[in-house]
RNA sequence: GGAGAGGUGGCGGAGUGGUCGAUCGCGCCGGUCUCGAAAACCGGAGUAGGUGCAAGCCUACCGUGGGUUCGAAUCCCACCCUCUCCGCCA
């Protein structure tokens, strides 16, 4: 959420900033709106202070047996006390209704981010590995001889529709593996702190990470009023929501192995086939929280901790700085890993990682008290996938594919699969 | 699911109708003492909003929302959440 402050202050930066996004300027609303509420505000004050004030002297009035008085302020206070309901009701809509629209405008862009329209103006910045050079026409994953008995998207649509699958044997077991991997190589190499969260929540928590309100349709909600995570950006990160921590405990890294559910709603269409989007899936999730001056040092970090993950793994990747027009909503900058996917002759992406500055903390109330002894200031939140479990998957097996129909398994992979190395074209771990 | 207890400032914990935004302890900041530190002692400090150049002033906040009252942290109602015991259960 933004600063209404910084709104104030310098509306045509607001404008300009909303306008890298491609979106139109905001601030003229927003200001007349919060013109109009400030001045309810001071008028429903001022009555509340009469109110006080008369409420005071009526106690004097009565014990000095002043009746005349003693009604008088009475009548005052009534009446006060009925404006200030009017006043006040009109002054908390009006402030409802700033926070909404403040609520459903995207975060800022940093700087650094280059102004673009849509993903082809996103920049590479760096790039790792070589794709290899096959011998014969590698195929899609689900296509793969040796994958084909392992995952098998038949039951899973008997068992509950399309966009799901039934992981089977070994394929399911590298999937096991590699969440293994990653969590292990995040918390002994990277310094991240692992945590088990649930998978449902409160409402709260979907506004904190800015799902709520203006992507409802993307997430599912159970009968009761929980939220299923899309990720566990979620939970982790709202974990520090309403709190107000020491700048010594910051900053706090954490990292989660989750099942993350979408609706994929308006992707119909989009990578039906395979499992590279489902509605179900594992997702070994970064979050850090920083103080402001540390954040983008911290998103370059995390961002190697991201590409570490596929540099163990042997997988070429490209790494590139999402354009102001292609940035999700609550990102201040974000850089997507991508990796090379054989099977679809491209790169595909694996990763996301973005620093949201304070505009998730604003949603959350999550504050730090400085080391300096100042006023309490809004932490900074950062996100990243390290990484989708599924669509590594995906990438190890389209990487690791054999004319023969087998797949090579990643060397770092091994010691989590009993010493066992690829899966033969029969669908066995050998 | 049944029964009970409780939600107060960074934390712990008092306070049951009127100078209570709130006793006290811990923690925090400044000072005295010390070579320095600890201890001890003295002093300071809530959060948010509004308004003002500023000092300041005003308003709100004791889980949330209503109500009673001239006046509510304190009384009443509803809801949310946490904990304990019983039952059930992976």
């Amino acid at each position: 959420m933004h600063d209404i402050r910084a709104i104030r202050e310098n509306p045509a930066a607001f404008d300009a900033a909303l306008s890298r996004r491609g979106l139109p300027g905001a601030s003229s609303e927003i200001l007349a709106l919060d013109a109009d509420r400030r001045a309810k505000i001071a008028a429903a004050e001022t009555a509340a202070a009469d109110q006080n004030k008369a409420s005071k002297e009526v106690g004097a009035a009565k014990a000095r047996g002043d009746d005349a008085e003693f009604e008088r302020l009475r009548a005052l206070v009534a009446e006060k006390k009925a404006e200030i309901a009017r006043l006040t009701a009109e002054a908390d809509a009006e402030d409802a209704r700033l926070r909404d629209l403040l609520m459903r405008i995207p975060n800022l862009p940093h700087a650094d981010v280059p102004t673009g329209k849509d993903e082809d103006d996103n920049v590479e910045i760096r790039a790792w590995g070589t794709p290899r050079q096959f011998n014969f026409a590698p195929v899609e994953h689900f296509d793969i001889p040796g994958v084909k008995p392992g995952m098998d998207f038949e039951t899973a649509a008997k068992l509950s529709g399309s966009r799901f699958v039934v992981l089977k044997g070994a394929v399911i077991r590298v999937h096991r593996a590699l969440a293994q991997f990653m969590l292990d190589t995040h918390i002994t190499e990277h310094g991240l702190t692992e945590m088990w969260t649930p998978v449902l929540v409160k409402e709260d928590a979907m506004y904190g990470t800015n799902q709520l309100p203006k992507f409802a349709e993307d997430s599912y909600q159970t009968t009761n009023g929980w939220w299923l995570i899309p990720t566990s950006e979620v939970t982790l990160t709202n974990t520090v929501a309403g709190d107000l921590l020491d700048e010594t405990a910051l900053p706090i890294r954490m990292t989660a192995h989750t099942q993350c559910f979408r609706s994929e709603a308006g992707s119909a269409g989009k990578d039906t086939s395979g499992m590279l989007r489902q509605h179900q899936f594992e997702k070994v999730e970064m979050v850090s929280i920083t103080t402001p001056d540390t954040s983008m040092a911290e998103h370059e970090r995390m961002t190697r901790c991201a590409e570490a993950i596929l540099e163990k793994l042997g997988l070429p990747y490209r790494t590139i700085v999402l354009c102001t027009g292609d940035m999700g909503f609550g990102a201040q900058k974000t850089h997507d890993m991508e990796v090379w996917l054989p099977g679809q002759n491209r790169y595909r992406e694996i990763s996301s990682v973005s620093v949201c500055g304070d505009f998730q903390a604003r949603r959350m109330n999550a504050r730090f008290r400085p080391a300096s002894g100042g006023k309490p200031e809004f932490v900074h939140t950062l996100n990243g996938s390290g990484l989708a479990v599924g669509r590594c998957l995906i990438a190890v097996l389209e990487n690791g594919q054999q004319a023969d129909g087998s797949v090579d398994l990643p060397v770092v992979l091994h010691p989590y699969l009993g010493g066992k190395t690829r899966i033969a074209a029969d669908g066995t771990l050998q």
